[in-house]
DNA sequence: TTGTAAGCGTTATCAC
DNA sequence: GTGATAACGCTTACAA
């Protein structure tokens, strides 16, 4: 106990050699039936597991695609890491997880983990970071993928949707819902191009209609409900009080609707207060946010699809754009249109 | 590009030996400062990243420990995780993650596969397993632990909290409310012993007052907000209308608030709703649910904790009991005393 | 159909 | 301080 039997150890006892064991092992038609049933029993009843690492040794192979995530607390990036996580066991490959905390440094440490530990392919969060990482990846040839966002003229190979477009539309959905003073509570932009986009979209659609967002209506805040409430109550004491307020996330918003309460206001009577994401929390929250449904089941499997494709085929991968949707729920208020644009 | 450079390369540039180059990475101060630093430039020249595989053959050490959890889309479980990785990521040590999605097969097959990475240690959650699997782990004599249960008689190193006891502290404080006619949406309980811990906590607790949980007062469904919105109207629907409802968790429960408030029932004044976990969905139903709180991060953190220290040591490990406590918010309503038992 | 033996990239035990 | 060299457990020509 505690030592673990080795293909020698199963070789003995089957009294044939280690070859003939890696072969039950790997090709077991090239073996006799009486042979291979010997080496099975020996297997078993050693209880032995062929060791990883000699494997991956010979192989250079190892079955293991990695990810980085910034957090496995935002539930929406769990959820699309199981997505990926079924279709990768299909092809019985096995995950290595890793999170960066949101922070480029943590991510580059932990990508140069995931090369180190050779694994087959690697799945990222955004399109920001720094060069070297991209060298990295690249000097090593190993395939990657990135999550959660696409562009056309991106040179990575992406599987996910235009943050910017969408929260484009969200935007010109509330404008067109009558709203003209507008805040957004946003996540933390810096080295999150997801949030930057979402916040350059809003501003593309309030510019389009001739409104801006002025800093005292951007909240700039890391997720969570309390910095949502928080937000929320800060934004709502402003002279010029937003009638409707955009958040980053869903748990933003659901946070800013706690907030709002709170300060004594009614949504979406008093103040609109839309999402990101549609997780679950958007279909809880009272009144049910109206929110971008992000397709993040979709892309965890395709992401895992394209990226077995590139780890076989050794081709280039293709890029795949998914889309997202405005989902109408009931925290967005209609105002009427005012006389004067 | 692609053909990773190996420590032979680094020797080569460096012209020195493969034996110092593993000196400068694991030994440094045992290499003269002017080798050394020929050998840093030309790591940092080659991009060399160490190979896992050899190193793992090598040392008979992975720096990595497994974990299966039944499914990533569950909030609690992620966010578990994610507490157990800050810990781990303290020691260098990275994770594994398999999912079983609540299968014993899927289970045993996982833990297989963990134990052929040769994982330094092994994380799981619940103790409801086949014998063959704990035999393997010991046989295998890999360090393991069991989250989100403790027993004072279990067999194995817990860190967690007593299901049962905690089910049937809720179900007591329901009773003391004033509520007779109780229901429960349990998850299912079929090879998940938090699952019928719970259930059989509440039995406890009714029994303890001379109720009981009949048949159809009894709901059993996966966890999922649709799945407890269906079971809330089937147990409203039933002539002898429970008051209130205990849920096996908080999706469940927040399932039965919107399962009821679509039936037409107000919460809590028609009927009562309690749910488990206490994750950020239970914060933003409305009414905010009255749960139990498991103290998740602390499990995280304790497991990880614990592990590292059986890992180390080579000791056996001692199990932690963590307590639960419920967190009193607006789903639960008063009843008047009956004026007989 | 089976066995022999080289090689995968690392670390560790020796000498020097 | 540094260099040979033998493990570590596995796969895979090549031989038999």
């Amino acid at each position: 106990m505690g030592d673990r039997p080795t293909l020698q150890d199963v070789a003995r006892a089957a009294r044939v050699s280690t070859a003939t064991v890696s072969r039950v092992l790997n090709t077991p038609g090239q073996v006799r039936v009486e042979t291979r049933a010997r080496v099975e029993a020996a297997i078993a009843r050693l209880g032995y597991l062929p060791h990883f690492g000699g494997r991956a040794l010979a192989l250079n192979r190892t079955n293991t695609v990695g990810v980085v995530i910034p957090t496995m607390a935002n539930a929406i990036f769990a959820r699309g890491l199981q997505a990926l996580q079924e279709t990768l066991a299909e092809a019985e490959i096995n995950l290595l997880i890793a999170t960066s905390g949101y922070d480029v440094a943590r991510e580059a440490e932990q990508i140069r983990t995931l090369l180190s530990r050779s694994v087959d392919g690697i799945v990222l969060i955004g399109e920001a970071r720094p060069r070297e990482s991209y060298d990295l990846l690249n000097s090593h040839g190993t395939p990657f993928v990135i999550l959660w966002t696409w562009r056309a003229d991106s040179p990575y190979i992406c599987v996910g949707f235009d943050n910017r477009a969408a929260a484009r539309a969200m935007a010109e959905h509330v404008i067109s819902a009558g709203h003209r003073r507008i805040a957004m509570i946003s996540g933390l932009t810096e080295s999150n191009d997801r949030a930057q986009l979402r916040l350059e979209g809003v501003r593309d659609a309030l510019h389009l209609h001739g409104l801006a967002l002025d800093g005292a209506h951007l909240a700039e805040t890391p997720y969570g409900l309390d910095q949502g409430a928080e937000a929320a109550a800060h934004l709502l004491m402003l002279p010029q009080r937003p009638t409707a307020i955009l958040c980053g996330n869903d748990v933003l918003a659901a946070g800013a609707i706690e907030g709002a309460r709170r300060a004594g206001f009614v949504v979406p009577a008093d103040v609109s207060i839309v999402g990101f994401d549609d997780v679950e929390l958007a279909r809880v929250a009272q009144p049910p946010l109206t929110t971008v449904h992000v397709p993040h089941r979709r892309m965890g499997h395709e992401g895992a699809r394209v990226l077995l494709e590139m780890i076989s085929d050794q081709g280039p991968g293709h890029s795949v754009e998914l889309e997202t949707e405005i989902v109408d729920r009931a925290s967005l208020g209609r105002l009427p249109q005012p006389q004067s644009a």
